[in-house]
RNA sequence: CGGGGCGUGGCGCAGUUUGGGAGCGCGCCUGGUUUGGGACCAGGAGGCCGCAGGUUCAAAUCCUGUCGCCCCGACCA
């Protein structure tokens, strides 16, 4: 039998038997979460914590190279501020959480816990903003948010969740345009080259955009089961929040204009992504550029070899840790090596090194794939050398293998029944024409349940062809069931 | 908010039909033997059976209510 065929990890439901089953038992399992008593909440355990501090730091440095700054708002927002912008508020009005009391008294106010945040933020910015020399503005925090939901599930949709917003501010519709492309631009690069995570970018139907929002720009990946994930949306709020907040600016024309803003986020929800995205049946799978740990040490500890595999397990450990890789040795007795190993697997360690007697012996270490499960042995002359290169492979393939499995599930159907029928049997990506009226786009979606996730940027504009419902000339876009 | 399911040691469950000892497997603790794909032996700790009422000599079990969680749908990062 193949070892990958082997079921070794008897706790975790298999995919194929009920993918969602599957996914929770992996993140309670790999203890990324526990539940918290709040309906809709979770604990973030530190092993998924660890993932999430990973995406911050790799994310952070990308906002700040596009020249943005970190600061803070407050996690409270007048209602009379949610209320000012009339869509905003009519789309996010039935998921706040109020509050009524401060202490003993009934305030004269009511909070809103933020949603997000373009209110609050906007309200100050109105003050901070006078010239045309105050902008650009370009803000971003981390935080976490509030919304009300009332189908919850791990990392993916949580009534609390922690994200980053950035916002801006400019002086014309052209650089706001150009900052919320720009930002998606910089999701996409963070999911592809980070999180192994191939995306399509695109744009948001009017239905399907933002509450406030004049354009709404989408990474769209695709999961495992076939299901897409919206992972990050970038907004150009036009001139709407401007307008009802008055950020009005004096230009070099000395007229005083009202200012664009944009504003774009990402969430927790990547780290679903990450799970549902490369998991297979015996666990996580994780980049090594976002694994807490990138390589477990799993001494093979025999009665007389002991101190001699120990000792050469923490050279080898102290040597990888001084080329910056995120190594963990696991030496725990009690354990046998083989529960190790599964242990470690489920956990989606990108590469597991084994040393024993035999490695010893033969003056190196046998290094075992979680991707691939392939064993090699490297040397230990060469170990400085093969690990990074060996992991950077790893990063690759995973990202290959998500790709590959994207085109399998991208389909393009002829006619509606074809795409019925391919929605229900293939899943996946349905790559369809649409006329652009949104009554096609409703009329889809009560018969199949599937939504238009995003108009691709990368259609070629000679692709016409007849829309999937009322057979008027359209543009392809991407239709699917989502999360 | 509709439909379904579940609440019994940390986890997974049996026991509820037909009321009377709170049990099993895994995990955990101690000691020992082990260690190249989930080791073994011996001893041990741990649960007011979700909560509140009621029926009864007696309730995990019957009745009423209530709370929570999960799954699937309608709405959403």
């Amino acid at each position: 039998m193949n070892i990958n065929d082997k079921e070794f990890v008897k706790e975790v439901t298999s995919q194929a038997v009920d993918f969602s089953q599957w996914y929770l038992d992996i993140v309670l399992k790999t203890e990324m979460m526990d539940y918290a008593p709040i309906k809709g909440c979770m604990a973030i355990r530190p092993y998924g914590y660890a993932i999430w501090e990973n995406i911050q730091q790799l994310l952070d440095r990308r906002i700040k190279e596009t020249g943005h700054k970190n600061a803070y708002f407050p996690l409270f927002i007048p209602e009379s501020l949610l209320e000012k912008e009339a869509e905003h508020v009519e789309g996010f009005a039935p998921e706040v959480a109020l509050v009524t009391r401060g202490g003993n008294e009934e305030l004269a106010e009511k909070l809103v816990v933020r949603p997000t945040s373009e209110a609050i933020i906007c309200e100050m910015y109105a003050r901070w903003i006078q010239s045309w020399r105050d902008l650009p503005l370009l803000i971003n925090q981390w935080c976490n948010v509030v919304r009300w939901e009332k189908n919850t599930r791990p990392f993916l949709r949580t009534s609390e969740f922690l994200w980053q917003e950035g916002h801006t501010v400019h002086a014309t519709e052209e650089e706001a345009q150009e900052e919320t492309l720009k930002m998606l631009g910089v999701y996409q690069d963070l999911l592809e080259s980070e999180l192994a995570i191939p995306v399509i970018p695109g744009q948001k139907t009017e239905k399907e955009k933002f509450a406030g929002a004049l354009r709404t720009y989408t990474i769209e990946a695709l999961m495992a089961d076939g299901k897409a994930l919206q992972a990050g949306t970038s907004h150009n709020l036009g001139q709407h929040f401007a307008k009802v907040f008055e950020i009005k600016f004096q230009d070099k024309d000395d007229e005083l204009k009202y200012a664009w803003t944009t504003s774009w986020g990402v969430s927790t929800r990547l780290i679903g992504a990450l799970i549902m995205v490369h998991g297979d049946d015996r666990g996580l799978k994780l980049p090594p550029r976002v694994a807490p740990i990138q390589v477990v040490i799993v001494p093979i500890i025999g009665k007389k070899s002991k101190d001699e595999v120990l000792r050469r397990a923490n050279e080898v450990a102290a040597g990888l840790r001084s080329i910056n890789i995120r190594v963990e040795l696991d030496d725990r007795e009690g354990y046998s090596p083989g529960w190790k190993f599964n242990q470690w697997e489920m956990k989606g360690v990108p590469l597991r090194l084994e040393i024993g007697p035999r490695d010893l012996e033969n003056k190196g270490v046998t290094a075992v794939r979680r991707d691939t499960g392939e064993k090699s042995f490297l040397l230990d002359q060469d170990l400085s050398a093969q690990l990074p290169l060996l992991l950077q492979n790893i990063q690759d393939s995973l990202f290959e293998h998500a790709l590959k499995f994207r085109e399998q599930k991208t389909y393009r159907p002829q006619d509606y029944g074809d795409f019925k029928e391919a929605l229900d049997e293939k899943k996946g990506f349905m790559l369809a024409h649409w006329c652009g009226d949104a009554r096609c786009e409703e009329e889809i979606k009560a018969g199949t349940k599937a939504t238009i996730r995003c108009i691709p940027f990368d259609s070629d504009p000679k692709d016409k062809g007849p829309c999937l419902f009322c057979q008027k000339e359209g543009r392809p876009v991407y239709f699917a069931r989502s999360y």
